[in-house]
DNA sequence: ACTAACATGTAAAGCGTTACATGATTTA
DNA sequence: TAAATCATGTAACGCTTTACATGTTAGT
């Protein structure tokens, strides 16, 4: 009895391409790169071309998917898709159901820059979460149009479902955008004119 | 004239590091990941030991940083500690001033759970959902905590901005589970039982 | 014909972690 | 005196991106 336990060690991005495959469709890397960068780019960052590639080549190599080349219609290029196998389906379910839970990964690069508020003028902290509160409502709306679009298939129901968090998680983010620029007038009004606001 | 504006191109976790040295103080690797795990780590990931001796080193061949060895009271082994030099200030404000304002990097492990809830039975999600309750709420309690301690020395008024910041974006993680929750339980309820509790 | 966009990959380089090596201090 | 912890690093490895190579299709 050979040990297997160790073959089912594989990155968390592996699992989210298979993940993509777990809804049965045979795609291609090419395709697999859009539908992440529509997707997962909402909770989890999608990776690039090149790892996509890579990751297919490594699922298949542990037999979590399967590929064949298919021809296009016309004299364009041969490609290559991909499948995920039973055993594979039993692969993603089990680590969907038991990985440990681990904390999100998070670089906030603009909550970074105004730890460092020492270097900045509030104007420039101001511009920065200005910035990011356009960057978060974006996605917020985008999240709001791809869950409206994918409403009323029943396949897509817990998609759908991570898509209304993300509509709440961007608008969250882009009000404590707000909030933060409501406590750096506070700061600067404290810091420049006579008496601060805070105080009786 | 020599082109120096290559130079200038450094990673954010370079500059995070020159951050915690922009504050003035000399330090040794050691001290900066202690400081790194209970500051930056609520809004940009705390990185290894390893990877802070290595910035290190890259800061003080850049001219950002300089170091000395000193020896230790007793017989413990000699450390090197290191401060930031004025290229090195000059280089981190400029940073913090006009880098361009990017998104930020969010790899959430239990929302890409969840995107594959046809894999899971609902009491899985509940679990899934529920550690990680757990985890937002004790983070929002030491960003209070910290937040409380810091809160009278002016020099930290900005790290304790960005705490309360920290504070707010806990509790609405926590809140964000809480609301999955809930879309969960209609989901499950509209599936299982007669008739969905959506619609009249 | 030329350009831009689509599409499929490979190669090289850089980022970041884990494991390891070393040695002192404290606690049992 | 043995084990656990603090402390400082180095080495090896794995993850991820950018740059590159190749070829097709559609628009101008």
């Amino acid at each position: 009895m050979a040990d297997e336990t160790n073959e089912r060690a594989l990155p968390a991005t592996s699992w989210a391409v298979l993940g993509l495959l777990s809804f049965g469709e045979e795609l291609s890397g090419y395709d697999l790169k859009k539908w992440s960068d529509r997707s997962l780019r909402f909770f989890y960052w999608s990776p690039s071309f090149s790892q996509i590639y890579s990751e297919l080549k490594r699922l298949e190599k542990s037999g979590y998917a399967s590929s064949r080349m298919v021809a296009q219609d016309t004299g364009t290029r041969d490609k290559r898709v991909y499948r995920i196998t039973d055993e594979g389906m039993t692969a993603v379910r089990e680590w969907a159901r038991e990985a440990p839970v681990d904390p999100p990964v998070l670089k906030h690069g603009p909550m970074l820059r105004l730890w460092l508020g020492h270097l900045l003028e509030p104007e420039q902290m101001r511009e920065v979460l200005g910035r990011h509160q356009e960057f978060a409502e974006q996605m917020r709306r985008r999240a709001v149009a791809d869950a409206e679009a994918a409403k009323d298939e029943s396949a897509w129901a817990y998609p759908t479902l991570t898509l209304r968090w993300a509509e709440r998680y961007y608008a969250s983010e882009r009000d404590l955008a707000a909030a933060m620029l409501d406590d750096i007038d506070a700061l600067a009004a404290g810091r420049d004119g006579r008496g601060r606001t805070l105080g009786p």
